[in-house]
DNA sequence: TATTGTTATACTCTATAACTATA
DNA sequence: TATAGTTATAGAGTATAACAATA
């Protein structure tokens, strides 16, 4: 028998990922990765990323509400969020009014081009979706939704 | 009825997103997200990220791979290997031999260090999993596993 | 005193081009 | 000429401290 020293060890002609690949945390970033990758293929023609087009969904679902509070609901740092809301502004996406009742808050709401520009992308997005998990059971597509929601839950307590 | 304009729009009570929750990729990435977070306090006693510990691994299961191998399995530039594989040879617990038959080449093993280290983090990995996971049924694992391997295998072909 | 939004900063992860040494 | 590993660099995404204006 031969020794196998580190000097003179073949290199393996396949690489095993067996104890990798048993871990359901590893396929869950996996997946988020190769969804996230094509999302973001589906978002550019629109000039949006992952990032603004979640904010500009929820500002165009919660008209009025304030960097705060969208900052909360993306699980977001709100410094972060400036140059988010930033660039949605520049671009005529949303608005930025000062809230007269408290005058250190703005109140984001989109506009008119906001709007369509988010219905556009949704329509694409949805898409996207059916693309991904379209050859899903029904079945499937509730159990992997409820599971998901179970995932987030467990670590929301677990903190 | 008084008008709603953006500068007495009132603030949203509460934040709906109900839009971005109807979407699987939105639910796969927050608990891609929430996995990641609680592995990474998972592997911190052992002074190992997730990038770290999953090139630990593969370097343990894969005697004598290379560093070419090794990104091409982890997914990710070679560029960017270069540092973690720089950091686990600095702590002693993988070696990085030149191929005698391919002097370019160099051929990563785990020390004996790497490889006890490796096996006290796999424990608390699979404590974490079943923190997470545990919950679930036997059979919703197997489902979710399964989805996740779809979705993983619709990108690839999706390329 | 506390809160909203902001600036500055830093750290991680990722991506690309160009170099070196070997083949 | 092609490949393995490296360097340098730049871009996202994320996190914290400290500040001005306002409450």
């Amino acid at each position: 028998m031969k020794p196998q020293t580190a000097a003179n060890m073949p290199q393996p002609a396949q690489v095993r990922d067996d104890r990798l690949g048993g871990l359901l945390g590893y396929g869950l970033r996996r997946a988020s990765n190769a969804v996230q990758a094509d999302l973001a293929e589906t978002l550019k023609p629109f000039d949006l990323r992952m990032i603004t087009y979640t904010a500009l969904v929820l500002v165009v679902d919660n008209p009025g509400l304030s960097q705060t509070q969208l900052a909360a609901a993306m699980d977001v740092e709100r410094p972060n969020l400036v140059v988010i809301v930033d660039e949605l502004e520049r671009r005529d996406l949303i608005t930025r009014d000062r809230v007269p009742t408290d005058r250190r808050t703005y109140a984001l709401t989109a506009t008119l081009a906001g709007g369509r520009l988010c219905d556009q992308a949704g329509t694409a997005v949805r898409q996207h979706e059916a693309r991904i998990f379209g050859a899903l059971s029904e079945e499937a597509r509730i159990l992997l939704a409820e599971s998901l929601r179970h995932v987030i839950a467990r670590r929301k307590g677990g903190v």
